[in-house]
RNA sequence: GGGCGGAUGGCGGAACUGGCAGACGCACAGGACUUAAAAUCCUGAGGCUCGCAAGAGCCGUGAGGGUUCAAUUCCCUCUCCGCCCACCA
C-alpha cells in the first residue's frame, strides 16, 4: 500500500463533508439535540496554536455525540467588534471593517483546513448589521424594563490625543500612542443593572454541576455577597448624615474614626465647615491622579483629617474624627466606613499612624490590640448593654437593636457592579439612542434598527469617539418631536456581542427576531460549552445575565445557557501566554501542510488533558505522525494475511482488549474530558493488533478491532479515518456511523496476576483465579516457592487479601 | 493581602474508591532489514549499590512530619510555580 498522503486525503474528505451537507444541523423535534459550542474567536488575522488545541476539543465533543446518535449543533462565528481593528485603521489606515472582514476570511480557510465539522450555514460575526442590530433591540428591551441606566463614570483620559483611552491602551499611567500621562475624566456613560440578579446569578449555580468548582468559586467571590449592616452617623454641627455599610455590627462600639473615600460627595457639601480645605482638596487631586492599581498596591495608608467636623457614633453620642483617604473605595458599600481599629488591621495601622484612639469592644483568648487588631470572634465588652454577648450572636442583635432605634438597617451587599457598557470607540454596536431637548433620552424605534455605523469617518486617533465627526451620524430627528436632536455615539462593549451570541446561532439569518423562540428552546441550553479559563467572570456572568434577562423577556424557557462548562488550559510558549505584542506565535500552518491537520489535532490533544495549561513544544509530533502512518499500514496486515488462523486465546485476548478500549475511550469523552488517555489506549490496541500473532482467517477478530480502532479515532483523525473507513469497504461516513459498544463481560478475565507483599515490600507474584476465596490464595501464596523462601523461620501476624488486587502480609 | 490550581524519570504525561509508581508517547541505546542511510519492525531502559550473569538489595512522586498492613492519593507544617481578584469595610 502506498504511503499515506495527508493532504490530498484531507482535501478530499473536507469537500466530500460539504457535498454531502454532513455535519448540517436542523431541528428534528423528536430527536436528542446536543449542542456543543467552543467560544467564538477574535479575528486578529493569525489563528495559533491555542485556537487548533480549543476547537479540536470542541470537535471531540461533538463528532463523538454525533455517532452517538444526538442531533448535534456545532457552529462557529466571530468576535469581530474591538479594539485591534481599530488600531489597526489608525496604524495602517485600513478601514476596521475591511480589515476585520479579511482576517475572517483567512482565518476561516484556516479553520477549515483543521476539519472541523461546523456547520459554516449558521456562522455569524458580530460586526454584522444583521447581527448587531439585535444587540440593539435587546438593549432598548432592556431600556424599557428599567434595566439600562446612564450616570457619571470615569475614563482614562489622554489630554494630548484628547481622546478617550481603555485601560489596556494605558500602561504605567501613560498613552499608548503618544506616552503622555493619562488623566481621569468622569463621562456620562450607559449602564446595565447586572446587579438586579445579583442573588440569581449566585443562586444558579446551583444547577451548574457540569462546571468546574474552580470557576464556580471565582464566580462567587466576584458576586461577592456579604451580610452586614449600614448605619447613619449623623455629623456634628450639620444636619448631613453619613451612611456606612459595615460586616461587624457587632463592633459599632469601637468605632473611633470615620473614613470616606477621596471621590464621596460630603466631602463636598462639608466644604464650608472644613478648615484645612486646601490640604484636603490637594490629597484628593493627588489621589485622583493615581490608577486603582497604585491606590490598591501601595503598603502604606494616607489621608487628611477633615478639620472642624466629626462624625457622632450613634450607639454613644460620641465625637469622632472623619478622614479622607483613598484606601477606601467609592465603588464598594458605601464609600464610606466606620473605622474599628481594634478588630479591623487596616484601620488599626491608620490609627496608629495619626494617633486615634483603639477601644477593644470584642475580648478573645488571644486578643492584644497594643500589638495587632484582633480580627476573630469573642465576647463584647465596652459596648454598653451587649457586654458579655458573644460576637457571633451580637451581629444580629446589635443590628435589630440599631434599626430599632432608627439609625441603620440589616443589609446585604455585593462586590458586583453594574456594568458599564459604553465605550467611546467606532468598532462596535451604535447604542441606540438619541438625545432630544425636549424628550429627553429617546430609544431609536424598531422600524429603524439597526442603526449603521457610519463610513465616512478618519481614524487618527485624536479627538473624541470617531462618530462625532460624521454628521449624518450624529445629526438626526427626534423619533417622539421629529425636532433637532443628537444621536448617542457611544458604542456597546463587546461583552455584550459575545452574551447572547449562542442563542443566534440556533437561528442564525432571522430577520425578524433575534432567533425563533421554537429554535431557540430546542437547541438551548448548552450541552456542552468549552473556553479559556480567563474567561471565568466576565464572559460567563454577563452571558448568564442575559440569558436570564431574555427568559423573563419570554425568549428562551430555561435559567442558565451553559449545562457542562470546560475550560481549557492555555497554550503557552516558554511559560507565557502568545500574543501578538510579545511576537510568541506558532502558527499550526506550517505544522498542517507538513503533518497534515489530523497530525496536528491529535498531537495538542494528546500532549496533556484540556485543561491543564500546555507548554508549546514540537517534541513528540513526529510521534503522533508515525501514529497515523500506523493505524494506515495496518490495513495491510489486517486485510492480506489470510493463510494463517489464531490462537484461541489470543483471539479471546485481542478481543479483550478491543472491548476494554471501547470502554476507556468513551468515558474519557463522555465523563472525564482525559482525551490524551483516550489516545493512548487506542495506541495500545493498535500496538496489540501489532502484536497479534495471526492476522486475517480468525474469523475476522483482527477485522473488527482494527474497524474499532478507526471508528475510536474518527473524533480525533477525521480523515484518516474516513479514508480506511472506505476502503474498509464501507459506504457511510465514519463521521455518521454508530459508536461502537462495548460488553463488559467480555472485558473480564478469569485469572489475574496478582503482587504479593511482604511488611510493605513487592517479594513476588501469583496467578489466581477471579473466583478464588481468601483461604484458596492463601494456599497459592504459600506454596509460592520465592515466597516461602521470604516466610522462613518468621511469624505471620497477619495475612490480608484485596481482591484481585494484592496480598499482603505481614511477618515478624 | 484574598481566592483557586499545580509540583511525578532526560521531556510531555499515566495511576479506578488508599492497593505492583512511571501506562502511552517523545528523546535515547541495541538489534533486524539495507551496499549504506532514511523509513519500518523488534528489544531495552527511574536512580544507586552488589553481581560475569540470572538476579539481589536500597532509594524514589517539591521538603518535613503523621495516620495505615499499605500513601502520588488522606491529615498537619513548610517551600516553590501558575492563574484570577486585589486595601471589599
Amino acid at each position: 500500500m502506498t504511503d499515506y498522503n495527508h493532504s490530498e486525503v484531507e482535501k478530499k474528505w473536507q469537500q466530500k463533508w460539504s457535498d454531502n451537507g454532513t455535519f448540517k444541523a436542523s431541528e428534528q423535534y423528536g430527536k436528542e439535540k446536543y449542542y456543543c459550542l467552543v467560544m467564538l474567536p477574535y479575528p486578529s488575522g493569525n489563528s495559533h496554536m491555542g485556537h487548533v488545541r480549543n476547537y479540536s476539543i470542541g470537535d471531540v465533543f461533538a463528532r463523538f455525540h454525533k455517532m452517538k446518535g444526538k442531533n448535534v449543533m456545532h457552529p462557529m462565528g466571530w468576535d469581530a467588534f474591538g479594539l485591534p481593528a481599530e488600531n489597526a485603521a489608525i496604524k495602517n489606515k485600513i478601514h476596521p471593517a475591511k480589515w476585520t472582514k479579511q482576517n475572517i476570511a483567512r482565518m476561516r480557510e484556516q479553520f477549515k483546513v483543521l476539519g472541523i465539522s461546523y456547520d459554516w450555514d449558521r456562522e455569524i460575526a458580530s460586526c454584522d448589521p444583521d447581527y448587531y442590530k439585535w444587540n440593539q433591540w435587546l438593549f432598548i428591551k432592556m431600556w424599557e424594563k428599567g434595566l439600562v441606566f446612564r450616570k457619571k463614570a470615569n475614563v482614562n483620559w489622554c489630554p494630548s490625543c484628547n481622546t478617550v483611552l481603555a485601560n489596556e491602551q494605558v500602561s504605567e499611567g501613560v498613552c499608548w500612542r503618544c506616552k503622555s500621562h493619562t488623566e481621569h475624566r468622569d463621562l456620562a456613560q450607559w449602564f446595565i443593572k447586572i446587579t438586579d440578579y445579583a442573588d440569581e446569578l449566585l443562586e444558579g449555580h446551583k444547577q451548574l454541576s457540569g462546571w468546574p468548582e474552580q470557576v464556580l468559586s471565582m464566580q462567587k467571590n466576584w458576586i461577592g455577597k456579604s451580610y452586614g449592616a449600614e448605619v447613619d452617623f449623623s455629623i456634628s454641627a450639620s444636619d448631613k448624615k453619613l451612611k456606612i455599610f459595615t460586616t461587624r455590627p457587632d463592633t459599632l462600639f469601637g468605632a473611633t474614626f470615620m473614613v470616606v473615600a477621596p471621590e464621596h460627595e460630603i466631602i463636598k457639601e462639608l466644604q464650608p465647615k472644613i478648615k484645612n480645605w486646601d490640604e484636603v482638596a490637594k490629597y484628593i487631586i493627588e489621589s485622583g491622579k493615581k490608577s486603582n492599581i497604585e491606590r490598591s498596591s501601595s503598603k502604606e495608608k494616607t489621608g487628611v483629617k477633615l478639620e472642624g467636623v466629626n462624625a457622632v457614633n450613634p450607639v454613644n453620642a460620641k465625637e469622632i474624627p472623619i478622614f479622607v483617604a483613598d484606601y477606601v473605595l467609592t465603588g464598594y458599600g458605601t464609600g464610606a466606613i466606620m473605622a474599628v481599629p481594634a478588630h479591623d488591621q487596616r484601620d488599626w495601622d491608620f490609627a496608629k499612624k495619626y494617633n486615634i484612639e483603639i477601644i477593644e469592644v470584642i475580648k478573645g483568648e488571644k486578643s492584644d490590640i497594643t500589638k495587632q487588631a484582633y480580627e476573630d470572634e469573642g465576647s463584647l465588652v465596652n459596648s454598653g448593654q451587649f457586654n458579655g454577648i458573644k460576637s457571633e450572636e451580637a451581629f444580629d442583635i446589635v443590628s435589630k437593636w440599631v434599626e430599632e432605634q432608627g439609625f441603620g438597617k440589616k443589609t446585604v451587599n455585593f462586590k458586583l457592579k453594574d456594568w458599564l457598557i459604553s465605550r467611546q470607540r467606532y468598532w462596535g454596536t451604535p447604542i441606540p439612542m438619541i438625545h432630544c431637548e425636549n424628550c429627553g433620552t429617546v430609544p431609536v424605534p424598531e422600524k429603524d434598527l439597526p442603526v449603521t455605523l457610519p463610513e465616512d469617518v478618519e481614524f487618527t486617533g485624536e479627538g473624541e469617539s470617531p462618530l462625532k465627526s460624521s454628521s449624518a451620524f450624529v445629526n438626526v430627528k427626534c423619533p417622539k418631536c421629529a425636532g433637532d436632536a443628537k444621536r448617542e455615539t457611544d458604542t456597546m462593549d463587546t461583552f455584550v456581542d459575545s452574551s447572547w451570541y449562542y442563542a443566534r446561532y440556533c437561528d442564525a439569518h432571522n430577520d425578524n427576531v433575534p432567533f425563533d423562540s421554537a429554535k431557540g428552546n430546542y437547541w438551548m441550553p448548552i450541552d456542552q460549552y468549552i473556553g479559556g479559563i480567563e474567561h471565568a467572570c466576565m464572559h460567563l456572568i454577563y452571558s448568564r445575565f442575559w440569558y436570564k434577562v431574555m427568559r423573563d423577556l419570554g425568549m428562551v424557557s430555561t435559567d442558565e445557557p451553559f449545562i457542562n462548562l470546560l475550560t481549557q488550559g492555555m497554550v503557552t510558549l516558554g511559560g507565557s501566554a502568545m500574543s501578538k505584542s510579545k511576537g510568541n506565535i506558532v502558527s499550526p500552518d506550517e505544522i498542517v501542510e507538513k503533518y497534515g491537520a489530523d497530525t496536528a489535532r491529535l498531537f495538542i490533544l494528546f500532549a496533556a488533558p484540556p485543561q491543564k495549561q500546555l507548554d508549546w513544544s514540537p517534541d513528540g509530533i513526529e510521534g503522533c505522525r508515525r501514529f497515523i502512518n500506523r493505524i494506515w499500514r495496518l490495513y495491510d496486515l489486517v486485510n492480506t494475511k489470510s493463510q494463517n488462523s489464531a490462537a484461541d486465546k489470543d483471539k479471546t485476548e485481542i478481543l479483550r482488549i478491543m472491548h476494554s478500549t471501547i470502554k476507556k475511550v468513551t468515558c474519557d469523552i463522555e465523563k472525564e474530558f482525559q482525551f490524551n488517555t483516550a489516545i493512548s489506549s487506542v495506541m495500545e490496541l493498535v500496538n496489540a493488533l501489532y502484536a497479534y500473532k495471526y492476522h486475517g482467517n480468525d474469523g475476522g477478530i483482527s477485522l473488527e478491532a482494527y474497524k474499532t480502532a478507526v471508528l475510536l479515532m474518527a473524533p480525533f483523525t477525521p480523515h484518516l479515518c474516513e479514508e480506511v473507513w472506505e476502503k474498509l469497504g464501507n459506504k457511510d461516513f465514519v463521521s455518521s456511523h454508530k459508536w461502537p459498544e462495548f460488553d463488559e463481560k467480555l472485558i473480564e478475565r478469569d485469572i489475574v496476576e496478582i503482587p504479593v507483599q511482604i511488611n510493605g515490600k513487592l517479594k513476588g507474584k501469583i496467578i489466581v483465579s477471579v473466583e478464588s476465596g481468601e483461604d484458596e490464595v492463601k494456599k497459592i501464596v504459600m506454596s509460592d516457592e520465592k515466597i516461602s523462601q521470604n516466610l522462613a523461620g518468621k511469624q505471620i501476624i497477619k495475612f490480608i487479601y484485596v481482591k484481585n488486587k494484592i496480598v499482603t502480609l505481614v511477618i515478624k
